[in-house]
DNA sequence: AGGTACTGTGGGAGCGCTCCCACAAGTGAT
DNA sequence: ATCACTTGTGGGAGCGCTCCCACAGTACCT
């Protein structure tokens, strides 16, 4: 832990051409061995090796920075206010996986939250002075100029939760239309008959998929798709109250909703509940995300659970090989990556 | 936010030279103009900030950082895993702070958690390395090594909560003493006789300093200080639940207790509930925080809230003085700073 | 008139690396 | 013995800045 050993005439730290002279080699050869090249030979690495560690020698990562032109260092951009990302579990699970899978790496993990317009134009400085070799990108809206500003200075971007069927940078994403369709089948496999469905905001492509799934669910088991079952959400408590109302006013004969989230979910069972409705006794529930929420709702509520962490670590994987992929070759013929991870059905009694 | 206008010869970005070209200056008036000096003409300046407008020129971080021997950044080291990092309000108030006294500055504030023996590693290379300019360290236990690793490196840094009276990295704290004497002489004017107190760990300075505001206050009022209403805890709430019942069991009289921290009080409030004893008409109970777990405990529990946000902008500052205060002379005079922000205390139904 | 001081400016040197070319030494085929 | 590679190595050039010295120009004193 501790520096020890003497140091450069100057007081300073030691640098590569000190290390070289102390080891009896040329400065290349230091550089070669301290990025770990095969073209060294035993004996010279070894000699390498002891000189770094009698000086406590640790590369200047300016001076590499500006001889290499890379920073070892990348981005998770946050476009939300620091209050929502401490508030919500799935940042924190991301930045766990995030962080497992950096760390056996040299690069440096920043975190940036672009939540006001301010703090937007600095990201901006920021990006454009390269600063990042990367970027992560979560909780992107459908009409962020965010995404553009990354492909316009060719930055390596990797973004969680795709804009759309047709988004352009490399993205992570969980299945919301397997997960959709895992809800609806239990509650299908449960004998309810009358499915309803309350919708995120339908400006969220996952919201759009969480839909599909509904419909082909009930479709490949030989039911019609009744329109009026749907009923538009936005993915907050109160929303859920209001759809839930409006569900039980056009078909009072329902007995199950699917809630496109789990404060949706939550909104719906307390309109169930001012209805005179039991849970899950005349209508069974099922929410999406997993959160607390559902674990602590009464009764606990079957939810469709998504592999944030693994998300994580699936984002750094591909972002550091777009990263890798742009060094030596000069071929852009990176073809669109979007990987979807499987989500998870966590049945508890409200179903 | 766009980058517009020509680029030089080779795509890439422009560079300080080109700026001086197309200016019709040399570089060290631009880089002067950047820098803000005051040494430069105003009509020059207008030309080179036009210069720099059309160009879309951005300085290079790693080049400056090279030449300039300084990064420009700060890191916010916290010595915990993330879970709890992001479980405890307490920093995400110290972020808003720090973020907001670093938002009108170039500085960039890193995030690092040094939780896991492998991450502590991790930190010590990347602070030998020097890639930060200074460091703030909240929540530091008294027997941690980091503060003498960042005096041995000669790192300015400022810490959260000093360690012991006799501190010697320039530290901010709230006034622990003078919370406690508050909470202590809320009770005595509410006609409260028997005060007991639940401490919180003694290896903890604030912990020590708060039992130091008991005692004064009782002593200043004229009431001798009963060594057995004092009993120990360590910030839990099982902790405060047993320090509770013993004190029942030694002083069943008693009719106050000020416990150490809000998690604390809420042991206590157990403790109380099952001994059959009233809260207040029966025993008044302030905890220390004021803390989500004051708010909602039944009955509202009276606390000494902390000024933790305005902490942080204090600790920036202190840092942002001490990074340029070493920076031009060699005078190594800086005095011992210590900065102790006032306490409020909060009262609810409890007391 | 000369001296002194300050202001504004240009550009050389150098920060500590990586990249790459040059080259010595070894290896094996001809 | 010659050539053609391969392997390991040294060190020049250069990345884009800041720092600082030098110097022209102006202003204000003697």
């Amino acid at each position: 832990m501790a520096i020890h050993g003497a140091r450069g005439r100057s007081g300073g730290r030691p640098t590569l051409e000190e290390v070289a002279a102390r080891a009896g080699v040329g400065r290349g050869t230091v550089s070669r061995v301290i990025n770990g090249s095969p073209r060294v030979s035993d004996a010279t690495r070894a000699a390498v090796e002891a000189a770094v560690a009698e000086l406590g020698y640790v590369p200047n990562t300016a001076a590499r920075a500006l001889a290499a032109n890379r920073t070892d260092a990348i981005a998770l951009v946050v476009p939300e206010p620091e209050t929502r990302f401490f508030a919500e579990p799935y940042f924190s699970d991301m930045l766990k996986g995030v962080g497992a899978e950096l760390s056996d790496t040299e690069m440096q993990l920043l975190l940036i939250f672009a939540g006001s317009d301010r703090e937007r134009q600095r990201l901006a400085q920021y990006l454009a002075a390269h600063r990042v070799d990367g970027v992560l990108l979560v909780s992107v809206h459908a009409d962020d100029p965010l995404p553009d500003l990354l492909a316009q200075l060719e930055i390596p971007a990797v973004i969680s939760g795709p804009r759309s069927a047709a988004e352009t940078l490399t993205s992570v994403d969980s299945d919301n239309y397997g997960g959709a369709r895992s809800a609806v089948e239990h509650l299908l496999a449960r004998g309810r008959r009358t499915i309803a469905h309350i919708t995120g905001r339908q400006d969220v492509y996952g919201a759009q998929r969480r839909v599909d799934g509904y419909r082909a669910a009930l479709r490949d088991s030989g039911h019609e798709v009744d329109e009026r079952l749907i009923e538009p959400g936005d993915f907050t408590e109160g929303g859920g109250r209001r759809a839930m109302a409006a569900l039980l006013d056009r078909c009072p004969h329902l007995d199950a909703v699917f809630a496109a989230s789990d404060v949706t979910a939550a909104g719906a069972r307390q309109a169930l509940r001012d209805a005179g409705r039991r849970i899950p006794d005349d209508v069974a529930l099922v929410g999406y995300d997993d959160s607390a929420i559902a674990r602590h709702m009464d009764p606990p509520l079957t939810s469709v659970r998504q592999p944030i962490e693994e998300m994580g670590r699936a984002m750094i994987d591909l972002l550091l090989t777009e990263i890798a992929d742009r060094r030596p070759t000069v071929s852009r013929d990176l073809e669109r990556r979007q990987l979807v991870l499987a989500t998870e059905l966590v049945p508890r009694t409200s179903s």
